[in-house]
DNA sequence: TTGTAAGCGTTATCAC
DNA sequence: GTGATAACGCTTACAA
């Protein structure tokens, strides 16, 4: 193992000391032009690196960031973690990706490990089975800064990115009922998340706004598959009156229950109209396009950055703002619940 | 901000020296467990975590591992990445993420700042424009050992894990031959891409193997979008004698040219055949669901990082070996190219 | 403008 | 078994 060059390599080289040649190095004012020069030349030619992780361990700053996420490989948190990539990247941070696997054991047990490794900032969205949250508030006391996407929890101190998931329901479920549906049913998700009870609310709350009843039977819980959505459609459709529109709190659940009524020979969007979340890339490419609501990951990744980064330089100067920013979800109708 | 414990702190808390205190929480053999026990529980009081930082200076080992890739936000990266991380998680590895942009110059400058940061292993998938490859084989001199994935190059010394795109090529389009196909076209990749050549190279011997003519008309690149596959099916459909079998190296072409032959009312599969490459999620989605070749890229991540791992203690123990993985391509065979 | 020396938090090598 | 000390590579008062 060939060990790299370090300043002192240099500094003997030069005959100068390794102080001058840190100075020059990071380019200090007071270090003479051509003192600067002949350090340059000498770490090009020793082929001289960095070691950060020394430099890490004396400023105390890595320039490391940390992201826990259910999953990597889902368009949307992939979208998201893109976004804060391209954001912090230009600023010298690096990435560093966790995931909790939707268990909040494997998340404490990241959110640790990120702690040890002294990262600047924790990124995360929680875990469906996050309920106790001490592993969070454990970390907010190390004075690392945490910022929740997309799924947070209510905890002084700590700032959130997310979208109106509630507006998001209830703009969807309008849509519905501008198109004519009375009697619209909701596949919701798992309500322990509070972005799944949002999109729940405003479902009822545009129901109730518009004169509808809001029936229990007409909700039925998934867990974001495509075979929720089969298993919907075969529930719902036993009712003595089956809906005739159906806001799905996921894509893929929106997909299933177009399959099933494909196969009852139900037309979309005349018998039933269908409007999906998410906006997975796929609800475009289909045949029958799906209606769904955009979650715009990649710019709640670029904000959620931007939070960041801005408090970095807050906490440089002593004040420190909590910030909850909501995003406007953007709703994307197409042939699935367009009926003119 | 509120400094944490140190050994330090335990070592005057107990008055027993830093090194008995340091001894103690590596749990060295001998030391006694009355000490030992000591200096947990102190370390449990005092909220002592360890700093990782000080102690990847010291032993030159971070645990940490950076990832080059185009863009992390596509179904084949991003499972990729999610198959090492949870392949190098449970070894206390954190996963570093970089893209690329399909940029050399970027590429090289992620590769120079993973090497500052002291990275254990690079794991990367090259860019469209990297020809020039001085960057990687200085990357190489530093000891610090790489691993291509997918998109390779050949360099002595570094081990890679791809699929066999030749056969993939080769499976395609023989399928397609046996599907009835006489005049099959293919819609290229990047040639720059070794993978893109391969899959072409894969195309042209079966047509050989199956004495059927090769044209230079019926090849049609394009840059896996949407609009090249509609592009392809415009030009192609222009020739005197079209084609009545497709294969493409990119399911989003794929996806185009089925449309733009529904839009013509030419029939799928039985008028042309269509299969793609890469198995993206939609295909499977779709009403007329598209045939590909699956690169599997969660086994692919979760085999680089063996090799990785392998790597890791063969070097402790001197020896290197240069490893070259080929996975086998996974055919599906879907609607879109089975005639029966 | 440059040099000296201390320190960041660990761990390894000697001692005892 | 445990303690003292040096070292990992860098930055930064304080001196000169």
């Amino acid at each position: 193992m060939k060990k790299s060059a370090t300043i002192y390599d240099i500094s003997e080289k030069l005959n100068i000391s390794a102080a001058t040649v840190s100075r020059a190095l990071n380019d200090h004012p007071k270090i003479s032009q051509k003192t600067k020069e002949l350090v340059m030349k000498a770490a090009k030619e020793l082929n001289y690196k960095q070691n950060t992780l020394a430099q890490a361990l004396k400023s105390g700053k890595t320039n490391n960031i940390g992201i826990i996420v259910p999953y990597i490989n889902t368009n949307f948190f992939s979208s998201l973690i893109r976004g804060i990539e391209e954001e912090l990247s230009p600023h010298g941070y690096h990435v560093i990706i966790c995931q909790s696997h939707e268990d909040v054991d494997l998340e404490r047990k990241q959110l640790n490990t990120l702690l040890n490794a002294q990262v600047d900032g924790i990124f995360m969205s929680v875990s469906k089975t996050t309920e106790d949250i001490s592993h969070i508030e454990a970390a907010k006391e190390s004075n690392t800064p945490i910022i929740f996407f997309d799924r947070k929890k209510d905890i002084a101190g700590i700032s959130t990115v997310t979208i109106d998931d509630y507006k998001g329901g209830y703009l969807a479920t309008e849509h519905l009922i501008k198109q004519g549906c009375r009697r619209i049913c909701h596949l919701s998700g798992d309500l322990r998340l509070e972005i799944y009870q949002n999109r729940y609310n405003g479902y009822i709350d545009a129901l109730k706004d518009n004169k509808l009843t809001f029936k229990e039977e007409y909700v039925f819980p998934i867990k974001s598959s495509i075979e929720d959505g089969v298993e919907a459609i075969k529930t719902l459709w036993n009712l003595s009156s089956p809906p005739d529109g159906i806001f799905s709190a996921s894509d893929y659940a929106a997909l299933g229950a177009c399959q099933q009524l494909k196969k009852k020979n139900i037309s979309i969007p005349e018998d039933v109209a269908i409007i999906g979340f998410s906006n997975e890339p796929f609800t475009q490419y289909m045949e029958l396009p799906i209606s769904s609501v955009d979650q715009t990951p990649d710019i709640m990744g670029k904000i959620s950055a931007q939070v960041f980064l801005e408090y970095m330089n807050e906490n440089f100067s002593g004040i420190s703002i909590e910030k909850k920013v909501v995003l406007n979800p953007q709703i994307h109708i197409r042939k699935s619940s367009k009926r003119k």
